[in-house]
DNA sequence: TTATAATATTCCATTTTTGGCATATTGTCA
DNA sequence: TGACAATATGCCAAAAATGGAATATTATAA
């Protein structure tokens, strides 16, 4: 269904259109992290980490492993790098 | 400033984050297009269409041209093409 | 079993987005 | 000039997103 594509569609950019989970995603960018680890490195409260983090996996672009009390996030999507790389030298030459 | 960075990612894909503004595009990827083809094309109102392309144009997407009373819109950005792709076989293996 | 650490969830007020409708602007041609 | 066609803008109510604070859940270890 036509629809139903763009709306999935819809949803993936919407979870990247906020700057703390623009954040997050480039700090999984360097590997799989746990929580922890996210919410020391990036300073904001850890349930707005949680629910952006659950957020950006409903969305299919993360994934998760639980071991013991952590719960460690990763990128899933390959194509992701070389898109950013390329809007990322785009937003600088607008600056 | 990198917080300014992440708000200017985060508008882009803001633009990108709605059904009809990504059927636009999509209509877009064939080629230069004037607002009244897209209006005939996605039967959506007027307006609306002209809101839309507003927003993809102020996020940096899209640039338009004017000739006469129409006005001609295209996609800005070269990368875009292969993340979509990419995105749209994703979103196939999941339906 | 109890305490504790890591993570997720709920509630909520505020802000932002959405899309419809009416109307304004702009360019063209008779 | 006046009429009309193409596009943009303003207004508004409903829906969705945001982020803070408190609380719940889960797993571990003592």
């Amino acid at each position: 269904m036509k629809k139903d594509f763009y709306e999935k569609k819809a949803q993936i950019f919407k979870a990247l259109s906020n700057p703390v989970r623009l954040e997050i995603i480039d700090f999984l960018t360097s590997g799989e992290k746990c929580v922890c680890e996210i919410v020391d490195n990036l300073k904001y409260e850890q349930p707005h980490i949680s629910k952006s983090l659950i957020k950006l996996k409903e969305a299919g672009l993360i994934k998760d492993r639980k071991d013991g009390l952590n719960v460690y996030y990763s990128l899933k999507i390959c194509c992701m790098k070389e898109f950013f790389n390329c809007l990322n030298k785009l937003i600088e030459q607008e600056f």
